[in-house]
DNA sequence: AAGGTATCGTTAGCTGTGCTAAGGATCTCG
DNA sequence: CGAGATCCTTAGCACAGCTAACGATACCTT
């Protein structure tokens, strides 16, 4: 009965990963808030830093949430100066977002701070580890995209 | 330069742990909705059915919370009858927190309701693929235990 | 035994994230 | 030109996180 096994590693799985996610967005964000940004908007940031000028709309999905959610978060980017709204010539209805030089640095200044923490953490860990690690972030991004496209 | 390219790895790797944190968050809400409760509150609702009769304080450092944030999740599922308080005999100002069998039960269904969703993403994962995630867990768990500790 | 101090939990008040419902502006197509 | 679709925003709700401040209980020292 291998499907009762895969099964009950399964549940462990979903269990642990449930818990580390939740706990490691509570560490770091005792990081972020030094830079002054929440996950969320970091998250948003990033996309936005490197998916170069951008629809509000397609940010929201790219980032899984409402159209109402992202028009605050990028509120809350452009009043520090991170991000620009600029309408779209074409289409009237469009808001195209773009990150601004302050936040290109504070991203990436971001970046720095966190992998700081990350990296004493891993200073513990040998390379193979690392590498198993790595191996598994991988994999977990290509489960929760498939568990995006699935619904 | 191995240790250049350990601190470039290090960096990729916080970069997808923390965005992978974030959107696995995201897409498992949607499930947990439907049970009525929210990551925080599943979160704590399960350290309570398995750590047993547990304070508040030390629930509230096991989930990496302040105590306050910690009486409100707490008087949530109180609310909802999955946990009961009752005070320490002993010590009249510790606030003991206990499951309900109600508790147990909706922990129970909510697991079941996520791995559903986690597993029929599995699927397409070899045993080999999944026991490779299962060791990124590992390690991410430790990873943060670690970052904890320093801090 | 008494008084000061420490610890624990709660309350109050703030910020931020998520949602739905509803509305205004713009585009598109008949 | 008008009807419907699409996009963003506003309004209003629930919840999670924090700090500061407070009451109650326990402990310790005198």
């Amino acid at each position: 009965m291998t499907s009762r096994r895969r099964e009950r590693d399964a549940l462990a799985l979903a269990d642990q990963l449930h818990s580390a996610a939740i706990h490691l967005l509570r560490q770091l964000r005792k990081e972020d808030d030094a830079s002054g940004l929440s996950a969320p908007r970091l998250s948003a940031l990033s996309v936005v830093v490197f998916g170069g000028p951008i629809t509000l709309g397609q940010l929201a999905r790219a980032e899984q949430v409402k159209p109402p959610t992202m028009t605050r978060i990028v509120t809350g980017l452009e009043k520090d100066g991170l991000v620009r709204r600029k309408g779209d010539e074409r289409d009237g209805r469009l808001t195209k977002i773009d990150a601004t030089p302050k936040g290109e640095k504070v991203l990436v200044a971001g970046r720095a701070r966190r992998v700081e923490l990350l990296a004493s953490a891993a200073k513990r860990l040998g390379a193979t580890e690392l590498a198993e690690l790595g191996r598994g972030a991988q994999l977990l991004r290509e489960l929760i995209d498939s568990m995006r496209r699935e619904q």
